[in-house]
DNA sequence: CAACTCACTTTCATTCAATGAAAGGACCGC
DNA sequence: GCGGTCCTTTCATTGAATGAAAGTGAGTTG
C-alpha cells in the first residue's frame, strides 16, 4: 500500500520544496539530494524535477546533476526589478565616484536582502552577494533598514537571537536599540569588523518620506580605509536622494510594461 | 458537471504556466489576467496563485495586483550564477574603461540572453535589459554567438524568420551567413542601427577552446560614436580573455557551493 | 566477469488532493 | 439601488498524483 500522505499535501507546496532546496547550500544538486532537503519519494521527486526541467525552471550540468534553470531565472528578474532598474545607473555612479563597493539592500525578516552590487576586478571585501542574505544587525546597511522601522519592529528584532559572526558584532540588546536611535538621528550607520575582520561598511537610507525607508545603500571598504569612509557620506546620501527620486518618478509615471 | 480537464494536466504545469504569464506583458498582473495567460479557471487561479503567494513565489503590490516575488527572485539567482559572478568585475572593468553601456549575452534558442549589463546615469543606449532577450541577428552579441555555432545551427536559424526591427537589419539568409563566416575570421561583430535607430553596437566571443564560446561580450553605443567603436576593440578581447580564464577556474575550482 | 552497490528511472493499482460550477462578497460608477 | 467587474469560498465529483516495487545501467569489487 503507498505510504501515507503527510501534510503539505498540495502538488504546488512540493514544487516549491523543490524549489527551496536551491535556495542554500550548494548550487548543483543530485535527484537524491532534491528528493531529500524536498522531503520527498524519490519517483514523486524525479516526475516533478523532470517536469521542472523540461519546463527550463531547472537545468541538468554535464555530470547530471540538477541546477536552476535560465528561464526560471530570466522570469524571476521581474521581481523587484522596478527598485532595482531605478537605481542602477545611480549606484554605478556611486563606484564610480569612490571605486568602493556599492550595493543596495531591502529588509526580509530578520535579514538585509542585497539587491544590487557594483564592484570591480581591484578591490573586493566579499561578505554580500547580490541575492544573498546578512543579519541585519551585523551590517551598515542592515542597521539603517531597522533604524527607521517602527519601534515594535526594532524591538521584536532585538527580542530574537543576536548572533556574532565575528567578536566586534554588536549583541546587547539595549545597546543595539541606542544605536539604532543615533543612526535615524544622523542618518546613517556604519560597522567595522563586525561581519568579517577586515571590512568595514558605512551606508545611508533610501527614502520615501521622512520616516520610511524603502532600501538601503552601502559601501564596504577594508578595514584600512576605516578613517576614509566619512569622506564618501556626502557621495552616499547624494546617490540615495536621486535613487529615491527616480522611485518616486516611476512610481507616478506607473507600471513599467 | 465539471468541465472537461484539458491537455497538460498536471499541476506542476499550471504552476509553470503561472509564472510563464510574467515572462512577457506588463510587470503586475490581476488575477483575472494570470488565469487567462495560464489558461486556468479562475477558482483554481486563485488557490494555486494564494500558494505561490504564501510562499513569496509571487507578491501582491498595494493595489492588490500580483507581481514576481522576491523569494523566486532570490532563489532564481543561483542560474548561471557560475558565469555572471565570473564576468561581474571583468565587465565592471569593461564599463570603466570605455564609459559605454556593457553587457554579457548568452545564445538560448534563436535569441541572446542578456546575463549581465553594466552602465551609468550619463548614456544609456537601452535596447537590452538583464533578463531580456533579442533576436540573434540582429545584435552584435547575438551575431557573435551564432558565428561560433555550427554550420548547421547556423543554416536551421537562417531557415527561420528573421525579423526586422529596423530598414537596416540584415535579412537576407545568403549574406547574413557569410557575415557569419566574416565575423569567425576577424573574431568581432558589429551592428549599426539594426536593433533600433540610434543605437550601434560591437561584440566578442568569451571563448572556451578554440571554436566554442560560452557568452558575448559587447558593447552598446549612441550612433554618434560609431567611428570609435573600433577603437574598443582591444579592450573588449582583453576583458574576454579575462572572463574566460575565470571561467576556466571556477570550472577547475569546482562546483562553488 | 559475475556479484554487488549506488543512483536513477519506469510501471501501475490505489486514493485523496485538485478541480470548476455555482454562489457569495467587495467595490466600483451611475 | 443596480449592473458591472473582479475576487473569494464552498463542495461533490473524479482523475491526476502517489509510492511500492521492479527495472536499468554505470561503476566498483572480489
Amino acid at each position: 500500500m503507498p505510504r501515507q500522505r503527510l501534510a503539505g499535501q498540495s502538488v504546488t507546496s512540493r514544487v516549491l520544496a523543490i524549489l527551496a532546496a536551491f535556495e542554500v547550500g550548494p548550487s548543483s544538486l543530485s535527484l537524491t539530494q532534491i528528493a531529500e532537503s524536498a522531503g520527498l519519494s524519490l519517483p514523486t521527486a524525479h516526475r516533478l524535477v523532470n517536469e521542472l526541467t523540461e519546463w527550463g525552471a531547472l537545468q541538468r550540468d554535464p555530470t547530471g546533476r540538477y541546477q536552476v534553470g535560465l528561464r526560471l531565472w530570466e522570469v524571476a528578474q521581474h521581481g523587484g526589478r522596478q527598485l532595482r532598474e531605478a537605481a542602477r545607473p545611480y549606484l554605478q555612479d556611486l563606484f564610480s565616484l569612490t571605486q568602493e563597493t556599492s550595493h543596495l539592500a531591502v529588509r526580509e525578516g530578520r535579514e538585509a536582502l542585497y539587491i544590487d552590487r557594483v564592484y570591480s576586478s581591484k578591490r573586493v571585501p566579499r561578505a554580500s552577494r547580490v541575492g544573498g542574505r546578512l543579519p541585519l544587525h551585523a551590517t551598515a546597511v542592515g542597521k539603517v533598514l531597522l533604524a527607521y522601522e517602527e519601534r515594535w519592529v526594532q524591538e521584536a528584532y532585538v527580542a530574537g537571537p543576536l548572533e556574532a559572526p565575528t567578536a566586534r558584532t554588536h549583541v546587547h540588546p539595549g545597546r543595539f536599540l541606542e544605536e539604532l536611535d543615533r543612526i535615524k538621528e544622523q542618518g546613517h550607520a556604519t560597522t567595522f569588523e563586525e561581519v568579517r575582520p577586515g571590512a568595514c561598511s558605512i551606508a545611508v537610507p533610501v527614502l520615501k518620506g521622512p520616516d520610511t525607508a524603502v532600501a538601503a545603500l552601502g559601501l564596504s571598504l577594508l578595514s584600512a580605509q576605516a578613517a576614509q569612509m566619512a569622506r564618501h557620506l556626502p557621495a552616499l546620501q547624494g546617490v540615495a536622494g536621486r535613487i529615491a527620486s527616480a522611485i518616486d518618478r516611476r512610481w507616478i509615471t506607473g507600471v513599467v510594461p
